[in-house]
DNA sequence: GATCCTCGAGTTCT
DNA sequence: CTCGAGGATC
């Protein structure tokens, strides 16, 4: 039987609270501090109810450093202000390897006679700096860095996070304070927001201001169920511990004592060893667990560290070197709208330049007015903008409490910023849309650059710049009219000269043999993309066959319902299309005889679905979708459980997670070539 | 009618 | 890549 119940008397209920404390304490510390659990679960649990079971009924067994007492009970009324012993520092920082030479250059002429300096070396988490005070080992007090001479104290938080041990192991000084980092993972984070999202509360921004909220929080229940984790990287004030020659021997001290120090500490030499450090954790940093904006050096020996001393507030002795940063502010300028080739009228955001994420970004998209609604983005806010992982800019939010005070709301303009037509917003749509069809020059370059696009006519050299002279000069009405330009005339405009314009001429001409799929798809019918242009092709096998075929006809093809099909149906209804693809055809655009669906659907991956993630290395994605379709299989853009196969490249993306979530196979490119035969 | 699966459309910068 | 919405399925 379990002993749920507690002992009968209270000595021997005292002997059982010991042993447990320790078996806890032990658990606790292989598992977040090590991070290498010896116990189950399970078991874990059951001894943290037996505790619970005797602290029940013998309350007075119940201390201040109990296991039980990290889950938080009481709420405070405010944070109290703690005034630091010694002051936590701020740092220099580097962006730039310039910026580091130079730092250890002035160490080197401040140190006479030293030639190469080490440096510990260690990576910057992007979290909340606390210091903790240990007496007689036992932990009394943690406090946020604050001003970095006053902070405020966060104790009843700062004993939920398991990580942090209340007592220290082995023999430890009478009096320690260590600093360290607060952080969260991103697991825990992204976790959290679904946990949150799934209740309907709202989510976080990031886990670094997730941490240092939820640290700061009055009701220590709030931030016992906060996945926080931390690392400890400095020694504050001490008592009865001589403190070693070398910042790197300290850490192995208070590694000794239990408190974790990240294990990516190393100790380097001179600059060129802190450059190859920076540049080794540059690469790291998408595969670790955590957020980290930098890297940190220290003097490693702490008698070079008293002679150099501080300037200010910062030491000489350390600097943080910086990463491009994931996420910045900046202030929205303004907010115009952009026409796209179905006449949506996209809201784009006009940034102030902020170099974010490697790049500068000036421009990010706020995809229609739901988006600008719910977000609330006025011109002059200043705002946070991402470019994690993804390429993209997104605006994350406002910061509302730097909401200057003439900041405009944005509107819907109700005629088209291009063509001056009525925009009509359909009720429950999200997008608001040009009613000027064709007529609206911006509709009009946009649906020539998708029917020059590679993966329509694929018309090599027929960018944005040519398209935009060519519909201004008016020389290009429809598709049909490109074919008909000549060498002459192309070699008028700017930046063509006439080899330029001869060999888009003759890029035209490769292009007019194409396939019946693809010309479907450049023709830009609505609802129409690849897939369902390829699955039209198939179905009906030739142009004239859909041409005529009733909206019912159309709707026999897989994967086309009423819509759909009546955007199908209405597209070759119209005089104009009719006329455009007479025309196109007169122009020798042509393509052989489509097989039919039947003929098609056999082969080696037949009923097959493939995802691809990643960059392969010996043939691009689209090619590998190409020899997918060749053999009969379906190529999809996202991971469901009906996907047969994920194909993963090198660098893959977050769908190599979603079919390790739904158990879907996964194939690296050697299996995938196998399975190609 | 609800839910899941896909597809389409739009977007950034070098 | 992400969001929104059409289509299929139960």
């Amino acid at each position: 039987m379990t002993k749920r119940t507690a002992p009968a008397t209270k000595t021997a209920a005292r002997a059982r609270v010991g042993e447990l404390h320790e078996q806890i304490t032990q658990a606790n510390y292989q598992y977040y501090v090590l991070d290498d659990p010896q116990t189950s679960d399970a078991q874990y649990d059951r001894l943290l109810n037996e505790l619970k079971a005797i602290e029940a009924t013998y309350p007075d067994l119940v201390t201040p450093d109990s296991p039980t007492q990290r889950v938080g009970v009481t709420p405070v009324g405010q944070l109290t202000p703690v005034v630091h012993s010694t002051p936590m520092l701020s740092l220099d920082n580097a962006f730039n390897d310039e910026d580091l030479n130079n730092f250890d250059r002035r160490v080197r002429e401040r140190l006479e006679g030293v030639e190469s300096v080490e440096y510990a070396a260690e990576p910057k988490l992007d979290g909340l700096a606390v210091s903790f005070r240990y007496e007689g080992g036992r932990l009394v007090q943690a406090a946020t860095r604050g001003d970095g001479l006053r902070g405020e104290d966060v104790t009843h938080n700062v004993r939920t996070i398991k990580a942090v041990p209340m007592q220290l192991r082995g023999k430890p000084p009478e009096l320690l304070e260590v600093r360290g980092e607060v952080f969260m993972t991103i697991a825990g984070f992204k976790a959290m927001n679904a946990q949150a999202l799934e209740r309907g509360e709202k989510t976080f921004v990031n886990p670094r201001n997730t941490a240092a909220g939820s640290i700061r929080q009055l009701d220590p229940r709030q931030t016992a169920n906060k996945p926080l984790d931390v690392f400890f990287y400095s020694v504050g004030e001490v008592k009865g511990w001589k403190l070693p020659a070398k910042h790197s021997e300290a850490l192995e001290q208070l590694r000794a004592w239990g408190l974790k120090v990240s294990p990516l500490v190393e100790v380097v030499q001179g600059a060129s060893g802190c450059l190859a450090y920076y540049q080794r954790m540059g690469e790291k940093r998408p595969k670790l667990a955590y957020e980290i904006d930098g890297v940190v050096f220290k003097v490693n020996s702490y008698a070079q560290q008293r002679e150099l001393g501080f300037v200010s507030r910062a030491p000489r002795w350390a600097i943080a070197h910086k990463f491009p940063a994931h996420e910045e502010n900046t202030v929205v300028k303004d907010v115009e709208f952009q026409v796209g080739r179905t006449g949506a009228l996209t809201p784009v955001a006009r940034l102030e330049p902020v170099f974010v994420g490697g790049v500068t970004v000036s421009n990010a998209t706020l995809h229609n007015m739901d988006e600008v609604e719910r977000k609330d983005v006025r011109i002059g806010d200043t705002v946070v903008l991402r470019r994690a992982g993804d390429v993209i800019p997104e605006i994350v939010k406002v910061i509302v409490e730097r909401r200057p005070e003439g900041a405009k709301k944005i509107k819907l303009p109700t005629k088209c910023p291009v063509c001056k037509s009525d925009v009509e917003k359909v009720a429950d749509e999200a997008v608001a849309r040009c009613t000027g069809g064709l007529f609206c020059p911006a509709q009009r370059k946009e649906s020539l650059r998708h029917f020059a696009s590679r993966r329509a006519m694929d018309i090599e050299g027929l960018g944005t710049k040519l398209i935009d002279q060519l519909v201004d000069g008016e020389q290009v009405h429809t598709p049909a009219d490109l074919f008909k330009l000549t060498v002459a005339q192309l070699a008028e405009l700017d930046r063509m000269g006439e080899k330029s314009a001869a060999k888009l001429v003759e890029a035209m001409q490769a292009s007019k043999k194409t396939t019946l799929s693809r010309f479907l798809y450049a023709l830009g019918i609505r609802d129409v993309g690849e897939a369902t242009a390829a699955a039209l092709a198939s179905h009906f096998g030739q142009l004239g066959p859909l041409i005529e075929a009733s909206e019912e006809a159309i709707q026999e093809v897989a994967d086309v319902g009423p819509v759909v099909a009546a955007h199908v149906h209405h597209f070759f209804q119209q005089k104009h299309n009719r006329e455009v693809i007479e025309a196109l055809r007169e122009q020798g655009v042509d393509w052989p005889a489509q097989k039919k669906r039947a003929e098609a659907s056999s082969g080696a991956l037949a009923g097959k679905t493939f995802v691809i993630t990643g960059t392969l290395d010996s043939m691009s994605r689209d090619e590998a979708g190409d020899r997918i379709t060749a053999l009969g299989g379906k190529v999809s853009g996202s991971v469901s459980k009906k996907t047969s196969y994920v194909i993963v490249g090198a660098e893959p993306g977050s769908k190599l997670q979603k079919a390790q979530e739904l158990g879907v196979e996964v194939l690296d490119e050697k299996g995938f070539l196998q399975l190609l035969g």
